[in-house]
RNA sequence: CGGGGCGUGGCGCAGUUUGGUAGCGCGGGUGCUUUGGGAGCACUAGGUCGCAGGUUCGAAUCCUGUCGCCCCGACCA
């Protein structure tokens, strides 16, 4: 390909709206251009750069007898309905763009495809003796995200690889699990990527166990934590250690003490020479179900504890039985308890507190301690009155313990469950990838079933396997970049190298250009010449803003057939005769393709 | 959704406080010179100042409304 050709226009300005490097040097190279927010363009050079990760991805899967397929984007509301997400996942802070046809009927497109792929399923497959089955798709997938940010991370519009495996058995969606895990291993390895895998939320699609795969880069969205032995990886939302200890409070009789203004941990211990350990913070919250139902929270923390809520809405679900749609904190302005007595808040709030609120409200709190607190043997909290607290009182006396459960958010520092000389570290990842152990959630609610060895008919066992396909090669960027621009690992480069012919009126310099040129083209190497009339400087700035791991330059040393070889990487030049640097970089490409 | 900021040639910005009919850099075109790390000179094209109302003799500038974009937040009582 010809650069004059490429319709390529970087920018040497950073562009005002682009906040992370990968997202700067995506639109000053032409990769992409935003038409509006969170949607972009690929231009030529990105699709080629996806175009190769895909290939990979695909090689990978295909490996593993995965087949591949492609689904429609647009979705009827009655699966959804029958999976029980539509609701969450069109109201409230619900990501799903929905419409609805000329009939009247309502549409979702599709950011995501469980619905649609288990009704596939459930119609065709009616045997166990054709399971399992792996079948995957790379296709645009739509997510009204509530903020779209940095370029391509979190976009609208994305491209992504999903795949949904089908099975008879637990055991054998265990073993396609692991297969998955190894796939994923080898494409983000050949993709040039440094990853790290690490446990996870299931989230909104639910199921069991899940795995994270993780870019690990300051512009990370997400927070990792590592143990120091390597053996524990996970997700801050799923992330579980052991807190630090706590200073305990001796057991003396249980007191009140007034307390006016310290209606904050850090006041109240304060004042009161107490440590945030020695303290039973409370927290409300509400929590719409599915069922569009209100129902009031309260959790008990340790005063030094930040509150997980992942892990308090997975712990809500699960003690109801329903979905959680949303959940936020409850404040004053709530309708009808606007007599709560904020910053002095017990665990024995007493229920009548919710005799006035809303008739969609559950009249009753749920009441959960997390175990940093449920442990305390005496300890302060609030008494439930303004102004005043309790002291050296114990859980007996705020009327007994409630559900124990671990909702608390763990931190750096904190000691690994596994091993207790570990502690745990904590680094920023871009998640690129994610696999799941579904169960048979969606195919009960979908009814999706088969007929196993005894003749009877059972729900499928699922899996279900993502890739961003978009959000990877913009996360390889942040991985592999320097001042001077992107250094695409080989494999997803949109070019392999660029022939830079650095005067164009020099004949010698053009023969030659060309000549490895058509010469490298017919080794099938992915090879572009900048035959622009452009000084030499630019073209070079240009090679090294797009990111083109090689480039060959017929320079000054044309007339002796003499050719220079630069690696993108290392900036190591070498000047060859031109047949020689043809071979070394044959070889090199050949090495790390 | 809450808070903050910004909309002026393709891109990055100034001009808005104090109203007088739009400017700079990059980029584009032509010519000459230059030719190994984003060249120099000259000429040139390109903008209903987001949009709609209003105030005024006169609005990029003031007022009202509206649309769009970006950032922070939407747990720690």
């Amino acid at each position: 390909m010809q650069v004059s050709r490429l319709m390529l226009v970087t920018l040497r300005d950073i562009p005002a709206d682009a906040e992370i490097t990968s997202h700067q040097l995506l639109v000053r190279g032409g990769f992409i251009k935003r038409v509006t927010s969170g949607i972009y363009a690929y231009m030529p050079l990105m699709w080629r750069v996806l175009k190769k990760i895909t290939s990979i991805v695909q090689e990978e899967l295909d490996a593993k007898g995965c087949l591949e397929t492609l689904l429609p984007q647009l979705h009827p509301a009655e699966i959804w309905e029958q999976s029980g997400r539509w609701n969450g996942y069109t109201a409230g802070e619900g990501i799903m763009f929905h419409l609805k046809d000329r009939q009247g009927r309502e549409l979702g497109l599709g950011p995501t495809h469980e619905e649609v792929i288990t009704k596939i399923a459930g119609e065709t497959l009616q045997s166990y003796k054709q399971l399992p089955v792996t079948i995957y798709q790379i296709q645009t997938k739509f997510r009204d995200e509530i903020r779209p940010r940095f370029g391509l991370m979190r976009s609208r519009e994305f491209i992504m690889k999903d795949a949904y495996s089908f099975h008879s058995n637990e055991e054998d969606l265990k073993s396609k699990y692991l297969e998955m895990n190894e796939a994923y291993t080898n494409i983000f390895k050949r993709c040039g990527l440094t990853t790290v895998s690490v446990d996870a939320d299931s989230g909104a699609i639910g199921g069991a166990e899940s795995k994270e795969f993780m870019v690990t880069a300051d512009a990370g969205e997400d927070l990792i934590l590592i143990s120091t032995d390597n053996n524990y990886a996970a997700n801050q939302e799923k992330a579980v250690s052991i807190a630090c200890k706590g200073k305990s409070l001796p057991k003396e009789t249980s007191k009140m003490i007034e307390t006016q203004g310290q209606s904050t941990i850090n006041k109240l211990c304060d004042k009161q020479d107490l440590d945030p350990t020695q303290v039973v913070k409370v927290i409300l919250f509400l929590a719409l179900l599915e069922d569009n139902s209100y129902q009031p929270i309260l959790i008990s923390i340790r005063g030094d504890q930040e509150l997980n809520e992942v892990k308090l809405t997975n712990e809500i679900a699960i003690h109801l039985k329903k979905n959680v749609i949303d959940l936020k904190t409850l404040s004053n302005e709530e309708s009808g308890v606007n007599q709560l007595p904020f910053g002095y808040i017990g665990p024995d709030l007493n229920d009548s507190f919710l005799e006035k609120s809303n008739n969609h409200w559950n009249k009753s709190f749920l009441r959960f301690v997390d175990h940093t607190a449920a442990t305390l043997e005496s300890f302060a909290c609030g008494a439930n009155k303004i102004n005043y607290h309790k002291i050296y009182t114990n859980w007996q006396s705020v009327g007994g313990l409630p559900k124990i459960v671990d909702i608390r958010k763990a931190v750096a520092g904190d000691t690994a469950q596994h091993n207790k000389n570990a502690k745990l570290v904590e680094k920023r990842g871009i998640e690129i990838g994610h696999i799941f152990q579904l169960g048979r959630k969606y195919s009960k609610s979908l009814n999706a079933l088969f007929t196993n060895e005894s003749g009877l008919q059972e729900p499928f066992w699922m899996g279900c396997y993502g890739i961003g396909i978009s959000r990877l090669a913009q996360a390889a960027i942040e991985q592999n970049h320097d001042k001077d621009g992107i250094i695409w690992p080989l494999a997803i480069a949109p070019f392999e190298v660029v022939v830079v012919i650095a005067n164009m009126k020099d004949q010698n310099q053009r023969a030659l250009g060309e000549e490895i040129y058509e010469d490298l083209l017919k080794e099938k190497i992915d090879v572009l010449i900048d035959d622009r009339e452009e000084r030499a400087g630019v073209k070079f700035k240009d090679a090294d803003l797009i990111g083109i791991p090689w480039k060959l330059i017929a320079g000054r040393d044309s007339a002796e057939g003499k050719i220079e070889l630069i690696n993108r990487q290392t900036k190591n030049s070498k000047l060859l005769p031109y047949k020689e640097a043809r071979k070394e970089l044959i070889s090199e490409i050949s090495k790390s393709r």
